[in-house]
RNA sequence: GUCCCCUUCGUCUAGAGGCCUAGGACACCUGGUUUUCAUCCAGGCAACAGGGGUUCGAAACCCCUAGGGGACGCCA
């Protein structure tokens, strides 16, 4: 049998993701317990969301963990490039392939007419997708809007009748009706393909053996098996994991939860603890040790051994994990190095300093001004949010609008978090001052601090929205109704803000 | 709405028809150690979603029901 080859295909869009990072560690460990190799490669054909930041982010935040690939765009291969945006000139010619062969082909429907005819699927409870209108296009249509430059997308075909076997190695067969799978499109307007057809093309040209991915993927498994069919190619085993959850089951999503491995690292959790517990989430040691390396992991590592249930990321077991990494496996001297480096990176403390400068007299005086940089959740209570004209409701109301607002930045820049803060504070009624007290001690425990704004900044989205959220649960917490009063609320201010 | 997947203590899990009166771990509770606290140690609480089969025997195999989740994008 030829080499076992694995891949982890990130797509650059955000913070890197702790799923990410449990996806990569059963794909690097069933790699290399075959002896095979571990792919890395970027997933950056959404042009709009993909950023280099991001990737490197990415990388960084896998290469912290130890999860470290054998190939990929920052350390070359046989089979790169290993950017899905360096490959364009692939995928067209083997759209052209496609479409020549008989087995995709244009769509030039807009988008209201898809989504008119979604809306009538749903009314008429039809499956969801294409109804095929295009296909019935002759090829002089199909030259003439060509010509005409109209925009126009790449479809697979899909057969009318029978069904898909998906094989999986966690599960029995799963059989899914064609009638089910929509004429996905390939290629998009912008010329760039989507994730259905890179993936298949990419992991077939990168020799990839064993596709390991998120459960999530399954319903979307047909389309793949069948391009590989109209390639003629051999499909790769697959295998799909249980979701990561947050604790009402739901995926795991950084609404509820974070999600980001850097909020792990600030939070002060060693990479092998956390590694250690993502490998505990569907998996087992034989033996049932809980506390174990990657190495052990690797050496042990059986893929049957993985439990179908989704598992609910709930950080108290990883507190326990990581409590004991520190106090049982570091010894005093690397426990010192580990704790400097944490403490002490260069970048933070650049952030900090200008933050915290002019209001010092001794060094003496930074630690209790900066500590909340380095902490987790600030030590408050319900008296801290006492205040002159803001009740504890409209304090309640304004971290929850702000926490709302900030996740849908596309930048985490200063400015730009001032900007919305204000504007924010503008769209509700309240004086800025009176606005930003609640978030003063949200996130530094305290409204005697640094600047909350450029605090904010430091802190980073994910710790930013932990306290955020962290302090609402101070307050009383928000009730089901609550929540969807203030939903109306928000998307009403949203609404009236896009207005103006 | 359509389809797909899943279901053992609150949480992570063990369990491959008899070792199951269901084991371990976290959390929680109690006690001990400790000048305090933490650690550590000892103990306790706590689950096979429900119903029907198959079998001498079911947590495990089959069916139904319920619950949960996911997918249904020119996102990945």
């Amino acid at each position: 049998m030829s080499e076992v080859r694995t891949r982890i295909a990130p797509s650059p869009t955000g913070d890197p993701h702790v799923g990410t990072a449990y996806i990569a560690l059963f794909n690097l460990c069933f790699a290399r317990q075959h002896n095979g190799k571990f792919i890395l490669r970027i997933e950056d054909t959404d042009q709009v969301r993909s950023s280099k930041k991001s990737e490197d982010d990415i990388l960084k935040a896998l290469s912290w963990l130890g999860l470290i690939w054998d190939e990929g765009p920052d350390k070359g291969g046989d089979f790169g490039p290993y950017r899905q945006s360096e490959r364009s000139d692939i995928y067209a010619e083997h759209v052209r392939r496609l479409v020549k062969e008989g087995h995709a082909f244009h769509c030039f429907c807009s988008e209201e007419r898809l989504t008119e005819l979604r809306k009538q699927q749903m009314i008429d409870k039809k499956p969801l997708g294409y109804d095929g209108h295009c296909l019935l296009l002759s090829e002089g249509e199909i030259a003439e809007n060509l010509n005409k430059n109209i925009p126009h997308v790449i479809r697979m075909k899909i057969p009318s009748e029978g069904c898909c076997i998906v094989k999986d190695m966690l599960r029995d067969d799963v059989s899914i009706e064609w009638q089910q799978v929509d004429m996905q499109v390939l290629m998009k307007s912008d010329g760039l393909p989507t994730y259905h057809l890179a993936n298949v093309v990419d992991d077939h040209l990168m020799q990839i053996t064993h596709v390991i991915r998120g459960e999530e993927w399954i319903n979307s498994a047909p389309k793949h098996l069948l391009l590989y069919q109209y390639f003629g190619w051999e499909a790769p085993v697959l295998c799909h994991m249980p979701l990561l959850r947050n604790a009402d089951k739901s995926k795991l999503s950084k609404r509820k939860n974070p999600t980001s491995i850097g909020y792990y690292q600030r939070m002060g959790y060693l990479p092998e603890a956390l590694c250690n517990y993502l490998g505990m989430m569907g998996w087992s040691m034989p033996d049932e040790q809980e506390m174990f390396s990657l190495e052990d992991m690797i050496k042990h590592f059986d893929i049957n051994r993985v439990s179908l249930g989704g598992p609910v990321f709930d950080t108290e077991k990883l507190d326990w994990l990581n409590g004991r990494y520190l106090r049982e496996i570091l010894s005093d001297d690397e426990f010192t190095q580990r704790f400097s480096q944490w403490a002490f990176q260069p970048e933070m403390l650049q952030a900090i300093v200008p933050l915290i400068k002019q209001r010092v007299e001794r060094f003496t005086d930074i630690a209790p001004l900066a500590s909340f940089f380095f902490s987790g959740m600030p030590t408050i209570d319900l008296q801290s949010f006492e205040h002159k004209t803001l009740s504890q409701d409209d304090s309640k109301r304004v971290l929850q609008f702000i926490a709302w607002r900030i996740e849908e930045l596309e930048a985490w820049h200063r400015d730009r978090i001032e900007q919305t803060l204000m504007q924010l504070a503008d769209s509700l009624g309240f004086k800025i001052r009176d606005f930003l007290f609640p978030v003063f001690i949200a996130i530094a425990g305290s409204s005697v601090s640094t600047s909350v704004i450029d605090s904010i900044a430091v802190l980073g989205l994910d710790m930013t929205r932990a306290r955020l959220r962290h302090a609402i649960e101070i307050l009383g917490g928000v009730s089901k109704k609550q929540l969807k009063n203030l939903e109306k609320e928000y998307s009403a201010l949203v609404h009236q803000s896009e207005q103006s």
